[in-house]
DNA sequence: ATCAATGGTTTAGAGTATCAAGCATTCTGG
DNA sequence: CCAGAATGCTTGATACTCTAAACCATTGAT
């Protein structure tokens, strides 16, 4: 029955404040593109062709999801499944070639949400990440 | 067209993930005691009677959604409505008796997702909480 | 050759919101 | 005072995010 610190719980509130302005701040970037920020997200991590698991490790979610990001992003001529030929169950998802032309707008339009990040001055903005990292290990590892 | 900076997109990336280990965490910790996790924040800023208009500004969200939050812990009889006798169009959300009782059990759930920033020196946690708070005011100042 | 395990999809469902329209009440300018 | 604007809340429609369970195809192991 730990009683609640007073800093963390403060911290709490504040990174689900955070959260929602960051999200309502992506859609509202994303619309314009057509995209929701899942896909845009998904679209940011299609460097190279990736199995449609590995990509639902990526953006630790469930693989059923990832179906239907995927179906959208094939609808859009954004990215194409290809059956890996040394294992037929698996699909590689990887991106077209107006993938790779639209990919660079959207991850700006996705990130351009950073630009809240820009109160912090550099040796901060460098803290708040270590700091992040810290608690996403912590907390992704098993 | 500014260059997305390489820091500041691999924190965006970080809190996305933090974003959703939290919430996960959080829902599993809350449905014990059959809450989701806005229904245990709106509980949580329930330390005295509040407008509804006035509780989605502070959870920052639609009022029609505080609509159907208020719904709910009405029918879990944990709150009450209560017309403003002054303005009667206004109405406060008010703990009952049970839900004084509740909130404390209910709180402790929510916020031991705080435990995820236990890997945090406390001048880090102080730092990681000034940073935040210097993101989300100028965030959500307009 | 069979049977378990794996990768992906389908389906169903809950939860998290937002927006537009509407009702009742209050406020304001004439 | 009163017509109309503004405010507070609710309703209803809708979109998005995500998970869990059941399912099919393929692969790997005995």
């Amino acid at each position: 029955m730990s009683p609640v610190d007073e800093t963390q719980a403060e911290v709490m509130e504040l990174f689900r404040r955070l959260s929602l302005v960051m999200r309502r701040s992506a859609v509202e970037r994303l619309a314009d593109v057509g995209l929701t920020p899942p896909l845009a997200i998904a679209l940011h991590h299609l460097d190279e062709p990736i199995a449609m698991g590995a990509l639902a490790e990526r953006l630790s979610c469930d693989a059923s999801y990832v179906t239907g990001l995927a179906d959208r992003l094939e609808e859009l001529g954004l990215a194409e499944r290809r059956v890996d030929p040394t294992d037929r169950r698996v699909k590689q998802l990887a991106l077209t070639e107006a993938g790779l032309r639209f990919r660079r707008q959207a991850r700006e339009r996705l990130y351009d949400g950073a630009q809240m990040l820009a109160p912090l001055e550099p040796d901060e903005l460098e803290a708040f990440a270590a700091a992040l990292r810290k608690i996403v290990d912590a907390a992704e590892s098993p």
